[in-house]
DNA sequence: TAGAAATCCGAGCAAAATAGTCGGCATTAA
DNA sequence: TTAATGCCGACTATTTTGCTCGGATTTCTA
């Protein structure tokens, strides 16, 4: 059950995007190194988001990636959605187009499924992109005499 | 984020041994023709249990596998855990032995993962296999009416 | 106008995980 | 004694993952 790359370097780049809101491009190249990610890797990762109209982009020589929303009207939720589909913890719970199974109807198995998936969109529903920045600047001032990478 | 067929077999398996608990060892073959499995695969499946101590084995002929305790006092999470490991979304965030990445302290997405095994980890220690069968039996008699595989 | 800095695009690929299958031995009830 | 059943280890095809690589295109800037 663990969540892949994609979504995970896919919230940490949209994080990067969401602290620098408003200042212009970003350029793919911060992106990586700030977050320690393989930039080529990036690169396929924010194709999808653009594509899911999440990100905006300028090319060319001082071009980059911002975000086409401001960071508290997108969530954690359709980051990790738009890249690794469902969040659903088997076929047979996901939303709307469930793979039907034969005792779909009366497996106490789907059940519990059904509860997991709900628990997980919950919660990545409700985090947007300002409350990581938020939660991150606060740290950040908590632990200003400590240094900090 | 899917779960793997271990982790889901396993709960149908384990449900079906508290269907029948207390009613003598139900063999393999029962259980995987009841739920629609692989009876060689179950077979792996069921041994990571037994190592686990969740059910009992009582071998040769007329015999098969028992839960080792009332279903009430076996969770979801248990025989989820024991056959796919923690259901943390991310290695980051592995309950007493995460891997720690460079930023682990100041790492805001970590704090997202954190949250969503949390809820992950909520539901499934909350559903016991008797709840499963609860669920089950009310259902079978609310929909008593229909035909049901 | 040249060149550098970016994005964009598609192909390829090694390693790991997944989801099993297969064959045979060991045990025990009938 | 035989059939039913659990126990065990090896093998494997397929898919997914997590990238890398090369080059084309666009655009800012000097």
């Amino acid at each position: 059950m663990k969540l892949s790359t994609k979504g995970r370097y896919g919230v940490q780049a949209m994080f990067e995007l969401a602290l620098y809101y408003g200042e212009g491009p970003i350029s793919l190249k911060v992106i990586a190194e700030n977050e320690g990610l393989s930039e080529h890797y990036l690169e396929q990762l924010i194709a999808v988001l653009r594509k899911a109209d999440l990100v905006k982009s300028i090319r060319g020589a001082q071009g980059g990636y911002m975000l086409s929303a401001p960071p508290d009207k997108i969530t954690v939720g359709d980051v990790i959605r738009t890249l690794e589909g469902s969040l659903a913890p088997s076929d047979c719970v996901v939303e709307d187009i469930p793979f039907e199974c034969s005792r779909s109807g009366g497996c106490p198995t789907k059940v519990v499924l059904e509860k997991i998936r709900d628990a997980i969109n919950k919660v990545i529903d409700s985090i947007t992109l300002q409350d990581m920045v938020d939660d991150y600047k606060k740290m950040i001032q908590k632990n200003s005499y400590m240094y900090y990478i």
